[in-house]
RNA sequence: GGGAAGGUACCUAAGUGGCCAACAGGGUUGGAUUGUAAAUCCAAUGGCUCCGCCUUCAGAGGUUCGAAUCCUCUCCUUCCCA
């Protein structure tokens, strides 16, 4: 299939797309692969679905011979891009941003080849450390006050009467000198990047350098149809475990099922509309096994089906429950239900019994008063904390 | 530098001396229903040795029998003027 095409499929704007389009002939015919840049900052532990979405588009350029040039953004990460949000998050120290960018290698490394000469990963602390403070104004003199200040999110904040830091505006200047320093022929991002985007390619034709291409991708929405992010807890992690992953996708809203067949699977429009003219469950389910079996493997996304249908429509204890060891003894249930990491605290387990959440073998307990004894060598206990949480118990 | 408005639980947001662990909505969590979807209904939502007790309303002091509410100082935010 044409590259044009399905690039359209991952792409919700092309800046310069006739642009595109000659480079990509020109880079045929000479045999001089595309750079083509795409920017993550490691500000928390997890890459998730909606990160994605970018990558697998990198992704396709790799499989047509470009370079994917990946910048962590370990400079970037210390400030925060404050796109989407109304208040600051707390700034990182330099190890943390380490820590995570190595996880973000390793979970980006499921959808793309980052081996040497396949893909370029580049850290901007490589050209933002060296910079001293006259550098930065230097930076800062590349635009206007004006001009950052168009961006949405600091028009809503202004007028909400929130703040807005100086070195939030820095932020876009930061993403732009990027894409100067590496060069790039394209830079792919969310929808909520293109502003970002805009500054790499002006900052480009400053510099005397071919402005780049910019794409952004639809942005996938979390499994309740809102914004996917980890604050709502509606997000699928890439490194999630194939049980959870599968569980996560079959909650999706049935309203976000075309969004996620294109934008979360590798499945064909033709699948996928067959896909959508069927019961909703088995698209799901078709859904959910796609994109277990791209992260985790084929038989993972089929265990994880299986295992989802005997515990949630045949109601079936699923097939592996944690076991806990607690010391002998008679315990009132909501301490014991603490102790084994089944409620945070003894008023949730409080009202999680008196809400009927609980059993005990099998036996709904509504009693907060009730005890239950364990004895060294005797037979465990099964405790069920709503519908998905289960231990078994036994006196050590 | 001057003036004004603010900081309440996960979020929004009431409360301006006792009836306040603190209205209401959102979210979340349980329960019913179900396709673990949506919608709907019910309940819970600081902690604990739980019919009682303890710690909370930016922070520190103070007034009072009694403060989230009054006073003083400090910290933080926004707006207007310079």
């Amino acid at each position: 299939m044409n590259l044009i095409t399905e690039i359209r499929r991952y792409s919700s704007d092309i800046i310069g797309e006739e642009q595109l389009v000659k480079m990509l002939e020109k880079s045929a015919s000479e045999k001089k692969p595309l750079r083509v840049k795409f920017g993550i900052d490691p500000t928390f532990p997890d890459v998730h679905l909606g990160h994605a979405v970018p990558i697998r588009l990198l992704r396709l350029f790799q499989e047509h011979g470009h370079l994917p040039v990946l910048i962590l953004g370990d400079g970037t990460a210390r400030l925060g891009d404050p796109t989407g949000r109304n208040d600051q998050r707390p700034p990182l120290t330099p190890e943390q941003v380490e820590v995570n960018a190595k996880t973000y290698l390793v979970q980006i490394g499921k959808l793309l080849d980052l081996s040497k000469g396949a893909a370029e990963v580049r850290r901007n602390t490589e050209w933002f450390g060296k910079m001293d403070f006259f550098d930065c104004l230097q930076l800062a003199a590349k635009s206007t006050a004006a001009r950052l200040l168009e961006r949405d999110d600091f028009q809503k904040r202004m007028q909400a009467n929130l703040p807005v830091h100086l070195h939030e505006m820095m932020y876009p200047l930061m993403q732009g000198l990027d894409s100067v320093k590496v060069e790039a022929d394209v830079e792919l991002g969310g929808n909520d990047q293109l502003f970002n985007l805009h500054m790499g390619r002006q900052m480009q034709e400053r510099e005397g350098q071919r402005p780049q291409v910019c794409i952004t991708t639809p942005l996938l929405l979390g499994t309740d149809g809102r914004k996917m992010s980890k604050t709502y807890g509606n997000h699928v992690g890439l490194n999630a475990s194939a049980d959870d992953m599968f569980g996560k996708v079959m909650s999706l809203s049935d309203e976000g099922m075309a969004s996620w067949f294109a934008l979360a699977t590798r499945l064909s429009t033709a699948e996928i509309e067959a896909q959508l003219q069927g019961h909703p469950r088995e698209a799901k389910d078709c859904l959910a096994r796609s994109v277990v079996a791209e992260l985790h493997s084929e038989e993972a996304a089929t265990a994880a089906s299986e295992e989802f249908v005997r515990r949630f429509q045949k109601k079936e204890k699923p097939s592996e429950i944690p076991e806990k060891q607690v010391a002998a003894g008679t315990y009132a249930l909501p301490g014991l239900m603490k102790a084994v990491g089944l409620a945070n605290s003894t008023s949730e387990a409080r009202r999680l019994v008196e809400g009927g959440g609980v059993r005990i073998d099998d036996e709904v307990i509504k009693d907060v008063r009730h005890e239950i004894m364990l004895e060294t060598g005797g037979s465990s206990v099964l405790m069920q904390a709503g519908k998905r949480r289960f231990a078994r118990i036994s006196a050590e």
